[in-house]
DNA sequence: ATCTATTTATAACG
DNA sequence: TCGTTATAAATAGAT
């Protein structure tokens, strides 16, 4: 319709071509929303031009997700709703196992709802488990502080190595330069951090909090000294 | 555009209506063909009539689906993409809160992950936890058995009731007919119906399944006689 | 964009 | 629903 017929195939021309697809596209676009008011009809319509733009109608009072989700229920399609429905699925069944786990750990607490409907046998069972897990926990509490304990003596004994080695150097000097320091106030000070290497041998049993700021040190904030 | 213009408005007379849709809708499809094959445009359009039936194109190499898939790519409108989010959240969520209790009940059971970053006064807090569940159980299973002792005690004396008026009528009437019945089997049936009830004395305190099958008698079936 | 010769779509009718 | 046809609308090509 137009001076000249024209055949129905792609046009090459590109120039020609997006003339044209304006131009039809305002066309089909009149005729959709006739066809809306004429005819009552609701009408969703998404158009791609050959350079990807898009252009998209829906009739009045609708969206396009309305349109959508009438067409997947009249066509019976389900499209996506295949994923949506088996999230749905999964949802449930992480829910169901959350509610069984809820369950477990009420029954461990002692929640009064999760006991009571426990036969006797079940509460035995309950009970022998769960004397055992002290158990269990106390015989870890009991590995941490010997694991710490030993680590500590460790650390000590390096120290005292240290030390012994420091004031041994210490000695030598004092022999080779044959300085008399007896009455100086360097040696006491020795004497002291002497006296404070000695009492970290009473140190605490105490546990520590595990030290968050990053041991840049040598490692001794586990130790509070005592 | 026919033997006569019309008013771009609502059809009323239905047949009509039916009629004009029937024949527009064959000439947008048509146009919405000629779109994609003349300028190389994905075209995708849904349409329902006044009756709600749908009629649906989609240009070739090309699902409804893909269309959608592009077309909220293109527009930015998430549509049902907010719906298929939240619910992905949610169900990232339901697996955190399904972790945290995982690990809660590994750490009540004794798993050796779950204790092993625990400081010294988490694991003792937790060990004290744990006692203090296994007393609560342990009260449960005490109450349980006290409850069930008392439920059975009562049935017994009703029992026991039972019995002594059964008993009490049969003398009776053994008074009022006259009959003498020393050497008569039937004394003897009873006899052995009171030896019955009275090992009913020695019931065993093992406890029982609850029961799931309807209780419709006298409540028997709880007692394991022993 | 706008124009216009022509083709196409379709309203009314059978 | 289908065919026909007079006529309205759409639009190809040119400006």
């Amino acid at each position: 319709m137009g001076r000249g017929k024209i055949e129905v195939k792609r046009i090459e021309n590109p120039t020609n071509r997006q003339v044209t697809y304006s131009k039809r596209r305002a066309g089909i676009l009149k005729k959709a929303k006739e066809l809306n008011v004429l005819c009552d009809a609701q009408v969703a319509m998404i158009m791609f031009s050959s350079t990807e733009k898009l252009t998209d109608f829906v009739s009045p009072n609708t969206t396009m997700k309305k349109a959508f989700d009438m067409y997947q229920q009249a066509s019976g399609c389900t499209l996506w709703d295949s994923h949506y429905e088996k999230m749905q699925e999964g949802l449930k069944k992480q829910k169901e196992v959350n509610r069984k786990l809820r369950r477990e750990i009420g029954k461990r607490v002692g929640g009064d709802e999760d006991l009571s409907d426990l036969s006797f046998e079940e509460l035995c069972g309950l009970e022998q488990h769960v004397e055992s897990s002290v158990k269990i926990v106390a015989q870890r509490k009991f590995s941490q502080i010997t694991t710490q304990t030993e680590t500590t003596k460790k650390k000590v004994k390096i120290l005292e190595e240290m030390h012994n080695n420091l004031l041994h150097e210490y000695e030598e000097r004092l022999d080779q330069d044959g300085y008399a320091l007896a009455d100086h106030e360097g040696l006491s000070a020795l004497e002291m951090a002497a006296n404070g290497a000695s009492h970290i041998f009473t140190f605490s049993l105490q546990p520590s909090q595990p030290n968050l700021h990053g041991d840049g040190g040598c490692g001794f904030e586990n130790l509070r000294l005592g």
